[in-house]
DNA sequence: TCGTGGTTACAAAAAGGTGCGTAATTTACA
DNA sequence: TGTAAATTACGCACCTTTTTGTAACCACGA
């Protein structure tokens, strides 16, 4: 699934926090540790397995920290590690930036139609 | 496309930029108009049929402004919306904040609170 | 037996690739 | 003079690949 080979960082960045579940774990994380189950009561459309393969994908990634206590039932809590917690910003940055996207992108300007806005070809 | 009845900004804002492309093709849009084919030269690997679509997208989500141009053969030409550009830099702190990531993560840390508890690697 | 966190196998769904068709004009060529 | 080919930016149908969901199973102790 991953060979991250890419030369590019936003390659790589996106790789991790493209879909549904990397920034809502994210964020649900950013209010402190929570346990497997917390995380599932916080989202309860993630499947189980999408809730582990996202996660491990958050700890390879050196977002998430996964602590794991003996005990019974067995016992794992997550948290964001210091990284992770300099991503939260970054992220709300962008939730910041849609919103402020979509106030202006009320009065859409995308005046479509079959016949597009007149524009001339310039002869070549 | 779809519903975005999503209660969460930045749901909606990585539904868009989800995936592969479409950061790839801010990236190369930031350098100024492009036509259809300088984004299929730019990135070799897209397939028309992604290429289209991940446009549409960029265009129905107000980041690329999509224009068309009559004329034999059709020229179309694309390039970022203010608020595409408004974009670009939040996307690069994401790189900057990979690239920072991936240094100090090359000795995992652990700079939160120590809990004293036994904390057991998963056997992999 | 239940509850926790997790794995695996199989099935369904979504994403993506390939290749053909199309428009309106120009050029290529017999 | 007739006509076939090429051009650009797609749409569409079909098929493969990848991702995700479902369900069953595991360990352990209360």
């Amino acid at each position: 699934m991953k060979s991250l080979v890419s030369r590019c960082p936003i390659e790589e960045v996106m790789q991790i926090l493209s879909g549904r579940w990397p920034t809502l774990l994210i964020y649900y994380l950013k209010q402190g540790t929570k346990r497997f189950s917390d995380l599932r009561r916080d989202n309860p459309t993630i499947s189980h397995k999408m809730l582990t393969l996202e996660l491990r994908k958050l700890e390879d990634a050196g977002i998430v920290e996964r602590m794991e206590f003996q005990g019974y039932p067995l016992r794992v809590e997550y948290e964001l590690t210091s990284a992770g917690h300099r991503l939260v910003p970054l992220i709300d940055a962008l939730g910041e930036w849609w919103e402020a996207t979509a106030e202006e992108g009320l009065q859409a300007d995308t005046a479509n139609g079959e016949s597009a806005v007149a524009k001339v070809s310039r002869p070549d």
